[in-house]
RNA sequence: GCACCGUUCGUCUAGGGGUUAGGACGUAUCCCUUUCACGGAUAAAACACGGGUUCGAUUCCCGUACGGUGUACCA
């Protein structure tokens, strides 16, 4: 008996993981505002989200929080939109593919919250307050010269004019008359509210130190705290995946689900580690994409007001599948030592258990090599046809025999598609200019007779010009000047591409065609006689 | 300030009462390659600190430090 009474306390874990293993179906939802673009912290919340719904079978829901219109952004929703689908993050639930629950913008649900509101009102879990926010503002002022910090809570509510103040005909005239209010909700003064975090464990918070929370706003629109806890109450979700900047009002929501009479089908909470600058202190900020030159947004994002543009990894030439396993591996790892996964193997290994407590610091050149290896893993004609897709951007023509040839030489020394024309221009045009220390290094007398016996022989070649009879040809040339091939490679390097780098040599010839070819071996001999 | 969460190589992380503390990115060197890459090999590189508990702690407990988040009629 009292052997049992003394382990309990390290059983409770255990019962809340019981709870969840409950054959509840498995609903989670990623629940974005539309305040600007989605930051790469949210697609990698999205993720998880998709990741742990996709594992057990259940369902992904998005909805769309926007119960702020102050700070609505137009574009942000269909950005989401986009941003989501363009990393294969499937809905089943949304705005834009409806469902059973459906509306899924909180905007369109208001009548619901104003409900519920009026419930937690009669309940007396709620109270109206008339204090306005130049008032509240004031009290904090007040405070903060006493080096004390105002709380609206139990100690306080009592002094401010609300409807546990002011008598109630009073509060029935003030709301007739039409004056902004707010409700309130009527925090427990001491109550102790322990919940298990499937990533953290038990957390345990006393009451008395969240404050009376505003539920509706004095515009009519719920607050995060309300609207989230209804909406996830009759969307019957089950496990809530968030970022770890909800931690600190989980309390709350629970007190919330309780008031509401709702704590037996309350959700499961995971709170997830936050992504860190990759330097110094703070979460990964669009700052920090803009200081060291790299997108924070999945999409290139243009600011409807200002105008100013914000890279995006697409643009920046990263593939989906690269960047979803990049962020995949951020806070989250298989207990293996496998680095690359493809969605489908994410979804089979994927679980909460193995998302990690601390943040972790946003590093771009890890996103870079999985780019790398996502591009090395293309077939040939897909490289090709992404290189097109860059050419035309930059309005160079290019066959797509050409591009195949081009990315098959390119495939293994790029990390992103883009490379391929700022590292190999010579492949789309003659170099301008020859590097200087390959001139003086590389160049000589025996490689300029070499080069100019060998362009007089390719020029009477008849038949197809390949990299073979390129080498052929080459070699007839050297034989015939009684030079080593040594003395004249990087020469030719130098000719055909102005450098000293690049795939091989034959192939670049064969790339570059025998006219070509010919002319940039003259144009080398006599400019660097 | 207060509340909560966290802390293993520079970075992402594995591990867990006794290990040569493992992998990956990045860095360096070497091999391959007439070049550049790819690939291969090697190297440098970590348990924040202080107390407990223990035969033994990086691992468990408690403090401290440091960091993060929250503390809005924002989400």
């Amino acid at each position: 008996m009292s052997y049992l009474w003394v382990h309990l306390p390290n059983f409770a874990p255990c019962f809340s993981y019981l709870r969840y293993m409950t054959d509840r179906p498995v609903r989670v939802r990623f629940a974005p505002s539309p305040t600007g673009p989605l930051h790469i912290g949210g697609m990698r919340t999205a993720l998880y989200n998709y990741l742990f719904a996709r594992r057990a079978g259940g369902t992904m829901i998005l909805r769309i929080e926007d119960t702020d219109q102050n700070r609505f952004v137009p574009g942000a929703e269909e950005y989401i939109r986009e941003s989501l689908a363009w990393c294969g993050i499937q809905l089943d639930e949304s705005p834009w593919h409806g469902g059973p629950h459906a509306p899924y913008r909180q905007s369109e649900r208001k009548a619901v919250y104003e409900q519920y509101a009026q419930q937690l009102l009669h309940s007396g879990h709620a109270y109206y307050a008339f204090d306005t926010p130049e008032e509240l503002e004031a009290m904090r002022e007040r405070f903060k010269a006493s080096k004390n910090e105002f709380q609206y809570n139990a100690a306080s509510r009592m002094h401010m004019r609300n409807s546990l103040t002011l008598p109630a005909e009073e509060v029935a005239r003030l709301i007739a008359s039409g004056v902004p209010y707010v409700i309130r909700f009527k925090t427990p003064l001491k109550e102790e509210i322990r919940f298990y975090d499937l990533i953290r464990g038990n957390v345990v918070v006393q009451s008395a130190t969240i404050d009376d929370k505003v539920l509706m706003k004095s515009d009519g629109m719920p607050t995060y705290h309300l609207a989230n806890v209804v909406d996830d109450y009759l969307m019957n979700i089950s496990h809530v995946i968030r970022g770890e900047e909800w931690l600190p009002s989980a309390p709350l929501h629970i007190l919330l689900y309780r008031a509401l009479g709702w704590e037996a089908t309350m959700p499961q909470f995971a709170h997830l580690p936050l992504l860190l600058k990759p330097e110094g202190e703070g979460k990964l900020s669009k700052r920090d994409g803009d200081k060291h030159g790299f997108a924070v947004f999945p999409l290139q994002w243009k600011n409807p007001e200002t105008g100013e543009v914000s890279r995006g990894f697409r643009e920046d030439g990263y593939l989906p599948e690269a960047l979803i396993n990049f962020l995949a591996l951020l806070g989250w790892n298989p207990g293996t030592e496998q680095e690359i996964f493809s969605m489908e193997q994410l979804i089979a290994s994927f679980s909460l258990e193995r998302v990690s407590k601390a943040g972790a610091r946003f590093d771009i050149h890890k996103a870079k090599w999985y780019n790398q290896q996502y591009i090395k893993a293309l077939s040939d004609e897909k490289l090709a046809e992404l290189l097109l897709q860059e050419l035309d951007k930059q309005a160079i023509s290019c066959s797509f025999e050409k591009a195949l040839l081009i990315a098959r030489a390119m495939k293994e020394r790029i990390s992103f598609v883009h490379e391929i024309i700022t590292t190999a221009k010579f492949f789309f045009e003659a170099p301008h200019t020859y590097d200087a220390e390959t001139v003086t290094k590389k160049w000589n007398k025996d490689a300029e007779k070499v080069l100019t016996i060998f362009a007089e022989k390719i020029e009477h070649w008849q038949e197809e010009f390949t990299a073979t009879t390129a080498k052929n040809l080459l070699n007839e040339a050297l034989a015939a000047a009684g030079v080593k091939p040594g003395l004249v490679m990087p020469a030719l390097r130098l000719a055909m591409t102005g450098s000293s780098g690049g795939p091989d040599l034959m192939d670049i010839l064969a790339i570059c065609g025998k006219d070509e070819t010919v002319r940039r071996i003259q144009a080398a001999v006599k400019q660097l006689a």
